[in-house]
RNA sequence: GCGGGCGUGAUGGAAUGGUAGACAUAUCGGACUUAAAAUCCGAAGGCCUUGCGCCGUGUGGGUUCGAGUCCCACCGCCCGCACCA
């Protein structure tokens, strides 16, 4: 008898499902259709194992839907633009165009012998002008139904590489790559209308039931829904065109207790201030000064500048407030202006005791008010927790009330009614700003014209292609800014209106957009139009999207957006504003990282193949023990990457599937061990050599077949259970269990054949390769990627005896075995005789038994 | 600060409120072998007085005939958001 040998197993099968075209996804009206979606690649260059357990899950549930009957669409593609193309091409020549192609082909290699169950045709890159050039439409058709506009923003902007970075890109308030302290400043980018859909986005979360809480939650929270008052303080000898100033605040009850009023130094009276006053203009050049990143923000001291001027109080005339210009108060919230409330603000009264501001409370709690320390005398601010009791002492002057949502509507609508603002809902979701002064991205179709400014480009000049100069000889990365801005010819066009010599726009849009709807592009990646209303009526929604919880915010959010979008523009069915039914939010693949202290107490790491593992130590060569950090996220830099196309060829695919969907659940991370992999490839081993004996074996049928059937239906049942639930390591824990209890049996030929075939069939989502080979060894029919998945048969999941724990007080003092519809006095009469049970209940009289049916017996003595 | 999640053997982890530790790793023992690899069989939560024993799912309480699971408090770890007015 042969060994069980992937290198030969597994190109055979692939080249069989690839002449058979068992993957290509057609429509099929009289079938139900499923759609299994991974999040796509970026193509970095290679393949990571953590790629390899995110397209296993999705193959799993590809196959074993396609198994139930299901019309399957289970596509490949590759997100493509973005700057590590650029970066590469500035580190070491070339063109991002090759770079990125180059790593894709590359990475379709690396992926193909993992044998997904993919349909390849429908491949495509966002950097294809085929698909960024329906995206330019879509663009188009967007900008038309005023989803897109222009305005001016503040931005993280880089003096060295001359780019708008994202917030995430500034580190410590200094540019990623250049190190530049980073500037905030003004310039006129696109947006898309997100913040038009901020209820719907949020209201629809609700309906998302097959979406993991955690992801509902992170976007709720980013959406940031807040009900509040706006309303104006009037001024005093403010300059012109600023005799009002609009706050929003959250807290319209704690208004009697204002002391001051802020403004950002964004605001426009900081701007029109700054003007004249030098001081100004340096307090609010410092205040604007290091970047919006959270670090930067927790770390700055609170600082503030009384300009001097004064505001009246809405309810009371006579009472004038001071006005600060503050660094903490943001422009892009509310109205970028506040007023402080020092006795219930912790922030605020930290603000009001630096200069010195009166300190008033509006209430107190309602009980044990004596105790209440005002903030005067060194205390915190009093910020009473929902819902609490409190007593207003100096607005709704003497009434308790209850803090909380109610309370802050009746204040609303007390200060409503008597002319002071009105009740508004904010939203902290803020337009998606898309444009990017970068090379790599998708060009955003409008023209800039001196008579008729922005017009649109004509559809039916699209794509417009980036200009690809393959010999470098206009396009050069190495010169900091767009390259776009600097191509002698690229921008030149005439105005699609006009006619006149005009210029093209050079910013290219974030690489988001081009994630945001490849889903949809996926159900007719040829179509003429960014979809085909048939094709998209049939294939969508996505019915199970898998990816990593990373992206549970943005692309989340944006596609989600996006499908509205495509909506209102026409390209996608209404039942489509939610493009995703189901979410799945898998773990990382970690590794251990060895580690030892090189000079200067410098850390060294340890590449897995020189460590040798004795008694769960780590050990180099020459004897050193390493210092072994467990479950730790793979980085180059660790020396702890596992590369997948190196596993595929000491163990095969097969193999490497297995292992990364067994050990843990799939939401939770997964260490890499060398010894797991090891244990998956003889488990692999051990299975191949029981089909094999069960298909030669010639006992006849015997005592241990209907044993070894009932098991086999057993197996059935858990498996299928365990793949429908995302639960695949416990599918796998009990496919070893039935595999041990194959290979134990002694159950006739045919038992075992049939068992053997099962099993087959059960593991051939997670191992396809060896399931064929198995399946075809025991003469089963066509290929098992195209059989029905076996069904556990109810009867055959009973047993016809059942033993049964029998405790006393809660405690297992025996056990019964007894016919599985026994009667309870039965079983009770048995249990009370059972020895264990005598003895502990010591000859007393039980006050109580407990009969769970085909489960358990308890005594209460 | 706000929000969420998780604590089970040496390790990854199983357990619709019903025999805690399935399955696997590492470990130990045995068979086969000149030997090894491969393969197969077996042991294994802790403790002691080795029993028909006691203790055991972060800690302390509670609900229940019965709690890893439900409730309350605390401790620890992880994640997300955060001058959001």
């Amino acid at each position: 008898m042969s060994r069980y040998d992937p290198s030969a197993i597994e190109p055979k099968w692939q080249d069989t499902w690839e002449a058979q075209q068992t993957f290509r996804a057609e429509r099929a009206e009289d079938r139900p259709k499923y759609y299994v979606l991974e999040m796509f690649p970026y193509p970095s260059g290679r393949i990571h194992i953590g790629h390899v357990r995110n397209y296993t899950m999705g193959d799993v549930i590809a196959r074993y839907k396609r198994s139930t009957g299901h019309n399957v669409l289970h596509p490949m593609g590759f997100d493509a633009f973005g700057m590590p193309a650029e970066n590469a091409a500035m580190a070491s020549g070339g063109h991002p165009k090759d770079w990125t192609y180059s790593n894709i082909d590359t990475m379709v290699g690396q992926m193909k012998p993992l044998g997904f169950g993919l349909d390849w045709s429908r491949m495509f890159a966002t950097c294809d002008p085929e698909y960024y050039g329906q995206q330019q439409a879509l663009f188009l058709d967007m900008l038309e139904a005023g989803l897109v506009y222009r305005k001016n923003a503040v931005v993280n902007w880089d003096p060295v590489d001359m780019t708008v970075l994202a917030n995430e890109q500034v580190i410590d308030g200094k540019g990623w790559r250049s190190g530049a302290e980073v500037e905030r400043r003004e310039l006129t980018q696109w947006f898309f209308k997100i913040s038009d859909f901020s209820e719907e986005l949020l209201e629809a979360l609700d309906t998302l039931d097959d979406w993991p809480a955690k992801v509902k939650l992170m976007q709720a929270n980013w959406i940031g829904k807040s009900r509040g008052l706006q309303f104006a303080f009037s001024t005093i000898d403010a300059p012109e065109g600023f005799d009002r100033i609009e706050v929003y605040t959250t807290r319209p009850d704690t208004l009697m207790g204002a002391s001051f009023l802020g403004i950002s130094p964004d605001h426009p009276l900081a701007r029109q201030l700054e003007k004249d006053n030098p001081d100004v203009a340096a307090f609010c050049a410092e205040a604007r000064k290091g970047g919006t990143t959270a670090e930067a923000l927790e770390t700055a001291e609170k600082l503030g500048f009384d300009t001097g001027l004064k505001v009246r109080h809405p309810f009371d005339t006579a009472w004038e407030l001071p006005v600060y210009i503050a660094n903490f108060i943001l422009m892009d919230y509310g109205t970028g202006a506040i007023f402080g409330c020092p006795a219930h603000d912790q922030r605020d009264l930290e603000f009001a005791r630096k200069y010195e501001l009166p300190v008033i409370s509006t209430f107190v709690p309602a009980m044990g008010e004596d105790a209440f320390i005002l903030p005067e005398e060194g205390g915190p601010a009093y910020v009473p927790p929902k819902p609490e009791t409190v007593r207003y002492i100096n607005f709704f002057a003497g009434e308790e009330a209850q803090t909380g949502d109610e309370a802050i509507e009746a204040a609303v609508e007390f200060c409503e009614k008597n002319g002071v603002g009105h009740g508004v809902t904010k939203f902290r979701l803020r337009d998606w700003g898309l444009s990017r002064q970068r090379y790599w991205g998708c060009p955003i179709p409008v023209v800039h014209c001196d008579a008729c400014g922005v017009v649109p480009e004509k559809k039916e000049n699209l794509p417009i292609e980036l200009p690809y100069d393959e010999d470098g000889a206009a396009i050069d990365f190495n010169i900091p800014g767009n390259p776009l801005d600097r191509h002698p010819s690229w921008r030149n066009v005439p105005c699609p209106s006009c006619g006149q010599p005009a210029r093209r726009e050079t910013d290219t849009m974030d690489t988001f957009v081009d994630s945001s709807w490849y889903f949809a592009r996926f159900t007719a990646p040829c179509a003429e139009t960014p979809t085909n209303m048939a094709d998209a009526e049939y294939w969508m929604n996505v019915d199970q999207y898998i990816g990593g919880i990373e992206h549970a915010i943005l692309h989340l959010l944006y596609s989600r957006f996006f499908a509205r979008a495509m909506h209102l523009t026409g390209h996608l069915p209404e039942k489509c504003k939610e493009p995703f039914n189901a979410l799945f939010t898998q773990g990382m693949v970690t590794h251990a990282i060895y580690r030892t202290k090189g000079e200067g107490g410098r850390a060294v790491y340890h590449y897995p193949e020189d460590v040798e593992l004795r008694d769960g130590k780590g050990f180099l060569a020459d004897g050193t023990e390493v210092e072994i950090i467990p479950s730790a996220k793979m980085s180059k830099s660790k020396n702890n990457v596992v590369d997948p196309v190196q596993i595929i060829q000491q163990y095969g695919a097969d193999t490497a599937r297995w292992f990364v969907l067994s050990d843990s659940p799939p939401e939770r991370d997964v260490e890499w061990t060398a010894s797991g992999a090891e244990a998956a490839f003889k488990h692999l081993g051990r299975v191949w050599r029981i089909a094999a004996e069960a298909a030669e074996a010639d006992a006849p049928a015997n005592e241990h077949d209907e044993a070894l059937l009932r098991e086999m239906h057993k197996a059935i049942h858990d498996v299928t259970l365990g793949i429908e639930s995302f639960g695949f390591n416990a599918s796998i824990a009990r496919l070893y269990a039935f595999t041990n209890v194959l290979g134990k049996s002694g159950a006739g030929g045919e038992a075992k054949r049939q068992a053997a075939r099962v099993l087959a069939q059960l593991m051939s989502p997670m191992t396809p390769h060896l399931s064929e080979e198995i399946w075809a060894m025991l003469d089963g029919e066509g290929l098992v990627a195209d059989a029905a998945w076996p069904v556990a048969d109810e009867a055959m999941l009973v047993e016809d005896t059942v033993t049964m724990p029998v405790q006393v007080n809660g405690k297992r003092r025996d056990e019964i075995t007894v016919p599985k519809d026994m009667a309870k006095d039965e079983v009770e009469k048995l249990a009370l005789k059972a020895q264990g049970v005598q003895r502990a209940l010591n000859g007393g009289a039980p006050k109580k038994v407990i009969v769970v049916p085909g489960r358990i017996v308890n005594v209460v003595a």
